[in-house]
DNA sequence: ATACCTAACCTAATAAATTAGGTATAGCAG
DNA sequence: CTGCTATACCTAATTTATTAGGTTAGGTAT
């Protein structure tokens, strides 16, 4: 769980994301007009994802529904942290650069930066 | 180069990041105290990634000096698309979230955006 | 009951990443 | 000249990721 998700891995974790549980049917369904891949390859990579410790599973009657355990906000901390020691006024620097975002997005950076700084004030205050 | 680094491949590529240029040796002994790697095993990787197109090399004499291709920038673009289909408000969204961010850390944030602005506006004056 | 569909399960082939040994050679110290 | 060191170069073993075939069995419609 603390291992990161390989390509693949990552492409099945974005539908489970998405889907907050699903079956291997419901997953291969997203997946293969994209990638054309075969329902079996599905099953089996979630098997071994399950292994890894990145989804869990339970039983509805005859078919297995996984679950994400690892999320994406998990996996950009990650990265984050591989690729630049943690600093994430450097990875937001070279997304403002390298993605043309408008002045609406910068807007909303803005908001989640003011968000940001009142939940930090307000669990301050409940002592946290 | 529009191929994204493996995991090995990426804390190489730190390594000249912060380097510029750097020979097999440099590279050796940055990762050698971390990873414990062998030194061909560099020279392997290092070759395989300049097949690869992730780095260039040139002679100084004996010894090669490699250079990366493959900007961190790049690297993080890529992993935004990937994992986000490239939703900056998400990622940032989850950074704030997921990292403990102190007061200057996030006026650093707000300074950025300003500046991502301004340098907008001076683009457009000039018609870019 | 029987045929059929769908699911898990088992297994293995293929492809890619990771690792490091061995060889050849250039340059340098004695 | 001779041995030593550091380098590129070549090669292959090992591990991990990716893929999908075949088998078995549960459920359902005819």
């Amino acid at each position: 769980m603390d291992n990161n998700p390989t390509e693949r891995e990552t492409e099945i974790l974005k539908v489970l994301w998405e889907l907050e549980e699903g079956s291997v049917r419901a997953v291969h369904e997203k997946l293969e007009s994209i990638s054309g891949l075969h329902f079996n390859t599905v099953q089996t990579q979630l098997r071994i994802m399950d292994e890894k410790g990145l989804v869990s599973h339970r039983r509805d009657g005859r078919t297995f529904l996984y679950r994400p355990l690892c999320t994406r906000e998990q996996v950009s901390s990650q990265f984050l942290h591989r690729v630049y020691d943690g600093a994430v006024n450097e990875l937001v620097l070279n997304m403002l650069n390298s993605e043309k975002l408008s002045e609406r997005d910068l807007r909303d950076l803005e908001s989640l930066i003011a968000e940001a700084r009142e939940q930090k004030a307000s669990r301050r205050k409940r002592g946290n």
